[in-house]
DNA sequence: TTTGAATATAAAAATATTATTATATAATGT
DNA sequence: ACATTATATAATAATATTTTTATATTCAAA
């Protein structure tokens, strides 16, 4: 059985160009908000949001430390293979009517 | 250089449960728009336009044949890897305060 | 040359996401 | 207690996505 919901949602989640950076970014190991915000040019509170996201996503989790919130990326694993699937993302297929004949018959 | 705006793109058309189950259907071979939504509790426009958004996204193509138009997925290596890596999403890590003491002192 | 099937497109309505602004909270050091 | 740092939250505004409805296009067959 799938949950194509469950997976849209995480897909649609990382489908954002400030929150990839993110990813990036802890993907070198956990960081604080603070730490993060130096290295990406967006708000404070929109920072805020979009850590929210990606925890909520469960993609992301944090401890406290201090005053602080260390953020990280709970299956590093994960998120290493997805950003390698993009950057060589296979053989490239082009299909002409011709190919499709057999197929076309029997439909 | 990474282009994570693209990158980005590509996540966020994936990211949603009727494109998903586009994906799905598309996995096991090229099929006609019309067969595909027998399958897809969608309106035929909608179908439509999520078709265009993939096509637009690079992430599907068609061919034209007689009045159908037959879509296929362009890497298909790329999108079967991309389930898999949600089939097993790896090992999980849970930080506590004290695993962080020595990144904590260093910044 | 009209009809029907397969599909796209356009416009509108409904909904969701994103960014901004202003304010609040919580922990730490003084 | 008070100020400061790090952060979250709430409310709004701006924008984008999604679905619906109605209509148009295109090709093939009768």
């Amino acid at each position: 059985m799938h949950d194509d919901e469950k997976l849209a949602n995480t897909l649609k989640v990382m489908g954002h160009p400030v929150r990839l950076q993110i990813l990036r970014i802890l993907l070198d190991g956990p960081s604080c908000a603070t730490l993060t915000n130096r290295n990406i040019d967006v708000s404070q509170p929109n920072l805020s949001q979009h850590l929210k996201a990606l925890t909520e996503a469960d993609i992301l989790d944090f401890c406290k430390v201090g005053t602080k919130r260390c953020f990280y990326i709970v299956r590093p694993d994960f998120v290493k293979k997805m950003f390698a699937l993009f950057d060589n993302d296979g053989e490239r297929i082009t299909l002409k009517e011709d190919d499709l004949r057999d197929k076309h018959a029997s439909e």
